[in-house]
DNA sequence: TTAGGGTTAG
């Protein structure tokens, strides 16, 4: 009875790691200054007949006594309310009811006096909304002047706390319920629940689970929110183990229960877990409602399984569940995804037929869908048919516009979407960044990057990606490494999209270092070398002549797939090891993963590479039957240059005269080096002139007829460039770089300004290398000509001998070219690698060669 | 009167 009287006792003598938990001495900063108590002169709070008479009798019984519990009122006779009141009440719940929710407040607000039904009405009224903001708000004036809530209110507040993560106000009610007698009897399992709940959601398990292990009685209400409680920390094993337990108490999981459990797994992307989660649902005779389908939906959805997603929504259809707004809007996200349009028109019509296209959810689903889709003029219908548009509408057809290339309709929305209250968040400016970024606008992208944290949006790291993914678009490589250097001085930390995004930049030979330095960075973030990052390293460390780094990353390979092994067998195609290709190819096999279309290419090639004929043609005719998998233009590729290396030209020739393919440049390319190669003037004029037709001005053949000129002496007939250069940027300076010391000096033909040493350092190695020189064929070049004359001399010899004369004689000399290596240079690094000692790697855009001791890793075949 | 699902950017 004292604690009645003293309903706040611990505000005199505060226990803050109390459990149950004691009143806190301020419910609030400032907002409760003194104890709070009953006041002796409140207002009589009998409960208005004319109201009781609307509630059912248990609900009665249970008003007048958690009046009488409350103390909040000396005992004796009751004492009468003012009709007043009692009209004020009923009004705010008409007001409310009827959707006026500003007229209740109003209503509200001007009540003298506010008893419990009146706070009842009005918490009701935002609680049924959802809006536990206001909710907490109301509840904690409440209670400041001095009305608690009954067993009824306290849950709805409880609930409140729970979405808006307001643990202080859920310990001092929860303290309200255990001191009022809330939280003992069967009737109170309700009350319960709503604590454990709060407690859950706040993310406090320990006295989540203490409230569990307190309640006298459970239901399955208890168990599924225990249950929901470590699913949402992400401790499978104990719910699991909840999961059993109940059962060997005797209470069956219901649907909730799996659906609790399914959906976090969803959720967390352990489809595989979810799906044989919903298998043990079906046997144990729960049927998986809207709710179990939805979250295996959308966790599809979300783990880039767009279409299993949609296979699963024609399961729930097929099981007889219709679909609801919710269901429809996940459906029409994989179709976006997956750029399906006509699918999702069908869905369109459906969330018009069920009623939920209105449906702020469906209709963002629907905006975005469109958008993607590239039907940006329905997309932006179906925006202004909104009638309450979110932040999600907003963003979702600023990043349409964008898509489309069109930033200033986007920024136009952009910068209206605030006089329509919607605060624009940190999706917003990247959304806007982004697209700036993508159309090339760099600097308007960078003006918003360094405005938006002035306009109180934190930067995150997608905010950093965007930058980096967009400059390693444009090209700006070295822009998007300093971008990624900043990023981590600031301590933002990288995540694995901004790894995948900056390491395609650097997989090349002259930036193995920024390679070592992004898979370094994956380390210290302790980012998880998932399959993707794994994959990207080893591609890098290929591409950026480091084999033995690649081999590495995929033997501690944690998930390998057909990716991985692609990499790892191109790598070693790329480093001309084809022995070592078809070795992984048979492990391969072994580990039971099955081949695709890259895989063929790369074992046809190696094949090609170690002179294989029968076995690499073998394979070629054998793929359909063995794998499946039809014969495209690269397989044919493939077989040309198989064919061609062995000089196998006539065969090669009726290949690509039987293909049911049209064969493209690339296969041509191929049937002209290889007639180069063998000296066949008749073919490769054949194949210059197919490939003039196909691509007229390719400075590739032209490159490929002067080649063929050096070997045989012979002029080759092919058109004259008409048509602007195609495959390199106009703005690609023809050259090559080469790597000393981490830095990058950049050279092209001919431009020997300020290159004197070097061009000394060539002349001296020359006259060291002697008569060998004259026997490759010099041509223009004379070392014994003045420097004038030598202006013809190709870049990668002057940087072979800036390698040679600025770095160690341990390091390798790393090069990589814009376009292909001529015979002379060719024969020169291999003289060089041998009279020197040292390893060259030079990367062209058709080959890696490898030169040591004399010798090349392309067998002289490129 | 309690417990489960959704949509946007890199």
């Amino acid at each position: 009875m004292e604690l009645l009287l003293h309903p706040f006792p611990s505000l005199l003598h505060p226990k803050p790691h109390h459990f149950p938990p004691q009143f806190p001495s301020k419910l609030r900063h400032g907002r409760l200054q003194e104890p709070v108590m009953a006041s002796p002169q409140a207002p009589p709070l009998t409960l208005p007949l004319s109201l009781q008479e609307t509630r059912s009798a248990a609900h009665r019984h249970d008003r007048s006594s958690s009046i009488q519990e409350a103390g909040a009122r000396p005992p004796g006779p009751p004492a009468r309310v003012e009709p007043r009141f009692v009209a004020e009440t009923k009004l705010i719940t008409v007001h409310s009811c009827a959707g006026r929710l500003g007229d209740a407040r109003k209503v509200f607000d001007g009540m003298r006096h506010r008893d419990l039904l009146a706070w009842s009405a009005m918490i009701g009224a935002y609680a049924i909304r959802g809006m536990y903001g206001e909710v907490v708000a109301l509840a904690v004036s409440m209670v400041e002047e001095g009305v608690l809530p009954d067993r009824f209110l306290i849950t709805r507040i409880l609930q409140a706390c729970a979405y808006a993560d307001d643990l202080e106000l859920g310990r001092m009610l929860h303290s309200v319920a255990v001191k009022r007698g809330f939280m003992g009897r069967v009737r109170d399992v309700p009350v319960g629940n709503s604590v454990l709940v709060m407690y859950a959601k706040c993310g406090d398990l320990v006295c989540a689970r203490k409230v569990f292990e307190k309640m006298a009685c459970r239901d399955l209400g208890t168990w599924n929110s225990m249950i929901f409680g470590y699913c949402q920390s992400a401790d499978w094993e104990e719910a699991r183990r909840l999961l059993d337990a109940m059962r060997q108490e005797g209470t069956e999981p219901g649907v909730v229960t799996w659906n609790t459990l399914i959906s976090s797994y969803a959720r967390s992307g352990d489809l595989d877990v979810a799906m044989e989660l919903l298998g043990q649902m079906e046997e144990s005779g729960v049927a998986p409602d809207v709710v179990t389908w939805t979250s295996l939906v959308s966790g599809l959805v979300h783990m880039d399984r767009s279409d299993e997603a949609l296979r699963c929504f024609i399961r729930m259809r097929l099981a007889g569940v219709e679909p609801n707004g919710m269901s429809i809007a996940s459906a029409i996200s994989a179709c976006a995804c997956l750029k399906l349009l006509n699918q999702g028109r069908e869905l369109h019509s459906h969330a018009i037929k069920v009623g939920s296209v209105n449906n702020v959810l469906s209709g963002n689903s629907l905006v975005d869908m469109y958008a993607k889709c590239g039907e940006i003029v329905s997309a932006q219908r179906i925006f202004s048919e909104i009638p309450e548009k979110d932040i999600f509408s907003w963003n979702s057809m600023i990043a349409g516009y964008a898509q489309a290339g069109y930033c200033g309709k986007a920024y136009e929305l952009f910068c209206k979407m605030e006089n329509y209250d919607v605060r624009r968040n940190v999706i917003t400016w990247n959304t806007m960044i982004s697209g700036y970024i993508r159309n090339g606008d760099d600097e308007r992208a960078f003006e918003l990057f360094q405005m938006m944290e002035s306009y109180g949006v934190k930067r995150d790291t997608a905010t950093w990606n965007i930058l980096i993914a967009g400059s390693v678009h444009n090209g700006y490589y070295d822009r998007a490494f300093r971008i990624f250097r900043q990023m981590q001085s600031l301590l933002m930390r990288p995540d694995y999209i901004t790894i995948l995004s900056i390491i395609p930049a650097f997989a090349n030979l002259i930036a193995s270092w920024k390679v070592r330095e992004i898979h370094a960075c994956v380390f210290h973030h302790n980012l998880e070398l998932d399959g993707k990052i794994a994959n990207a390293l080893i591609n890098a460390y290929s591409k950026s002549g480091d084999l033995a780094s690649a081999c590495a990353v995929f033997d501690m390979h944690p998930s390998r797939n057909i990716i991985s092994w692609n990499c790892i067998i191109l790598a070693h195609l790329l480093h001309g090891s084809p022995n070592e290709a078809l070795i992984l190819f048979s492990q391969m096999k072994q580990e039971g993963v099955l081949p695709d279309h890259t895989t063929l290419v790369a074992v046809i090639k190696a094949y090609g590479l170690m002179g294989k004929i029968s076995e690499g043609s073998q394979t070629f005719l054998n793929m359909a039957n063995d794998y499946n998998i039809t014969p495209e233009l690269d397989h044919y590729v493939a077989m040309v240059d198989l064919l061609g290396r062995s000089g196998r030209l006539k065969e090669a020739y009726e290949l690509i005269d039987a293909m049911p393919l049209i064969p493209n440049s690339t296969v041509w390319e191929a049937f002209l080096s290889a007639a180069v190669r063998h000296g066949n003037v008749r073919l490769a004029h054949l194949a210059a002139r197919e490939l003039s037709a196909i691509d007229p001005g390719d400075h590739r053949v032209q490159r490929l007829a002067s080649s063929l000129q050096d070997l045989t002496g012979k002029s080759v007939d092919v058109p004259k460039e008409t048509a602007p250069n195609k495959g390199r940027k106009s703005d690609e300076v023809e050259g090559c770089s080469v790597e000393i010391r981490n830095n990058v000096y950049v050279f092209s033909n001919g431009d020997i300004v300020g290159l004197e040493d070097t061009v000394a350092e060539l002349k001296s190695m020359m006259i060291k290398m002697g008569h060998s020189m004259l026997d490759i064929g010099v041509g223009s070049l004379d070392v014994e000509e003045e420097k004038e004359e030598i202006v013809g001399v190709h870049c990668e010899k002057l940087a072979i001998a800036f390698g040679i004369s600025n770095s160690s004689h341990f390091k390798k000399i790393r090069i990589i070219k814009t376009a292909r290596m001529c015979n002379h240079c060719h024969s020169f690094a291999k003289l060089v690698s041998k009279k020197y000692e040292r390893h060259i790697l030079i990367k062209d855009p058709k080959c890696l060669h490898k030169f040591e001791d004399g010798k090349c890793s392309c067998e002289d075949y490129w």
